[in-house]
DNA sequence: TTAGGTATTATTGTATACACGGATGCAGAG
DNA sequence: CTCTGCATCCGTGTATACAATAATACCTAA
């Protein structure tokens, strides 16, 4: 499952920007400097170029004149991903059920029962994390690499998005209620159902994040 | 509508590369080193590092312990991209159609134009870049940048992938033909129909690649 | 005082040098 | 003949030096 080799600085460099830009630590329209980017995290400017390559590719990024301009993404972005995954988050989920093993099944279950023990303990850093981990098995294993390639950026970025969306226990809790829901339909090999599911699922972290109420 | 800067080595050798993956010029499974490819094209490593992290995150090749070892795109990959595409094609339209000013629809119109006087020549080269422009304008002018970041890379290896399809005359007739109806859909501001028609439009295109025959 | 031009600076683009790690091949011992 | 260990080589990861370009600030002249 690892690679065979360890993560190089580029690769941290990545992650590192990606979750700072994802969380606001730098503001939309912020000019940074590669220079700048080197003596913060403290390596050469290889790793951080090729980082910021990755980074612009995603558009999390711009090129200007005087340096990079951290773009991020907008509310708007952020409805605009919920509504390419309201269409083809579908695929996902019926691919996992037609290529289900029992292993897959395991590992999705878990990552449930994880969910509602943190839940207990108010811990919204791992519930954010399982968050993110629930829809990552699906897509791992929906048979699709492409569609895989396609969502789990999508859902990444959404989740970092809604970063304090699930700060409210009631949200996290209907948040994980609703997995629950989708895994029970899931483990009943009822595609149609898992979808149906999913689908609100969507809509109302649609609605959570952006005007806080439940359904 | 240009960048600000020239355009780099790295984008350069990118596109370079990208192309020769999606074309086949380079097979699946072969292996190729910087070194290689830094005297191929006659540039440092630099650009080229910077053009294989990108390629990477696309999933066109991966790395292993002996070199960069060459993915490129399957036929189920294509199927899987033509999927989506059907999913979410859709949204593109209708924001087109809802977005559209006048010279959207007169960009839009002459790519088609083209289309029709580059298959009285038989044109293919030309057929096939105006094929790849149509679907960008409608990408470009849908109003969402991330639905625009999410499907014209999906286009475009589909394009690149059924490269050969195009060559016969009628298939090429066909395609055309489709994209007048779509644009005559879009024209009348028929969003209904020009959804329909998209569609029609891109599962004609999976069978035209799959097994050469026309509905 | 203002306008224009030049010099300086700031930032990126590219090439290259160095270091590290794994794979490979050869040699020697069993 | 085979297996193991060591040395070498090959390839990548990272840092840095150098070049080019564009912005800016300053100085001078009208």
């Amino acid at each position: 499952m690892m690679d065979y080799k360890t993560v190089s600085l580029s690769d941290q460099v990545f992650e590192h920007l990606e979750t700072d830009i994802l969380s606001g630590k730098y503001r939309r329209g912020e000019i940074v400097t590669e220079l700048q980017l080197c003596s913060e995290l403290g390596v050469s400017r290889t790793p951080v170029r090729e980082a910021l390559r990755r980074l612009f590719q995603e558009h999390l990024i711009e090129d200007t004149p005087k340096g990079t301009m951290v773009l991020g993404i907008t509310p708007k972005d952020y409805l605009d991903m919920s509504e390419i995954r309201l269409r083809i988050e579908e695929l996902a989920v019926r691919g996992f059920v037609a290529n289900m093993t029992e292993d897959n099944r395991k590992e999705l279950n878990e990552a449930v029962d994880f969910q509602e023990f943190y839940l207990t303990r108010g811990d919204v850093d791992h519930l954010r994390a399982l968050d993110g981990q629930f829809h990552e098995i699906i897509y791992a294993g929906c048979g699709s690499r492409v569609l895989q390639d396609t969502l789990a950026p999508l859902h990444k970025k959404i989740q970092q998005y809604r970063h304090n969306a699930l700060q409210a226990p009631l949200r996290a809790k209907n948040s994980v209620q609703e997995h629950r829901a989708i895994l029970e339909a899931i483990t009943a090999r009822d595609a149609d159902l898992a979808v149906e599911k999913m689908r609100q699922h969507i809509e109302n972290a649609i609605d959570r994040a952006l005007n806080g109420q439940e359904k």
